[in-house]
DNA sequence: TTTACAATAGCAATAATGTTGCAATAAATT
DNA sequence: AATTTATTGCAACATTATTGCTATTGTAAA
């Protein structure tokens, strides 16, 4: 595979996602980074860092996309399957992960399940 | 309330949903439609039957946006909850409503939840 | 330390998707 | 048939994401 370097831009966005205790969008990251750098390389970084499996893409239920770094996640490998359990505050719009919750199911056959993501929506432990 | 009118375009759009077994996107329903209408009057009359309650929105898992009618929907309200369930094809990028499903979850307390959203991915059964 | 190579960044252009304003049209009520 | 006003079409604009290309820079080898 491709060689990955390690970059001013990739170090300090990696940081700021590990740092943030919410899911943090594009528009978010290159607000906080403020001319650190182009607009694309924010989208490249994010792709390289998905790809890498340091952090997961997460898609809201309003459709913005956020990402999170991988907590819990020992294997690093950007196959690697998550039990998303996310929720969303439809006050602040913050996204969080929550690690603790394990939704079960039953799932009628010949349906082959390789992912599952959950979201709950509502008011945010703040906002309520 | 404002008061809604019958025309030609909603009524096809409506139906083509109604009539679909899949969720269907903006694109999709533009192709479907082909000359139907303009781009624009298909966006309002999606955003008309999803307040009306007819439809729903659905924010696929890789932000793809679709709409599904309400089946088992008495409820015809744009406020009433939907216990989202649906499964997203990996393959064919069909998005379907599991409506049997009904996840059961515990949930970390100081969060109100007022929806749910489950989206499982992998292989329908036609691609499996 | 210097060289060399490939990964990464910056910039400009383009694409995809969704929104808004406004004049023209047409559904429904009288 | 006339009136009212929801709805349509069109053009412009907004936002978010992608792509191609050149310049830069991290890193490993000489």
């Amino acid at each position: 595979m491709k060689a990955t370097r390690n970059t001013t831009p990739k170090f300090e966005i990696q940081n700021l996602i590990t740092n943030s205790t919410v899911a943090l969008s594009h528009t978010e990251i290159q607000a906080a980074t403020k001319g650190l750098c182009d607009r694309v390389t924010i989208y490249r970084v994010l792709d390289r860092l998905v790809e890498e499996g340091q952090i997961h893409k997460i898609i809201n239920v309003d459709g913005v996309v956020k990402y999170a770094n991988c907590h819990s996640c020992t294997d690093h490998t950007h196959t690697h399957a998550h039990a998303h359990v996310h929720f969303s505050c439809q006050k602040c719009k913050s996204v969080t992960c929550l690690t603790d919750v394990e939704p079960t199911f039953k799932l009628p056959k010949k349906y082959k399940v390789s992912e599952m993501n959950f979201t709950l929506s509502g008011l945010c432990p703040q906002c309520s």
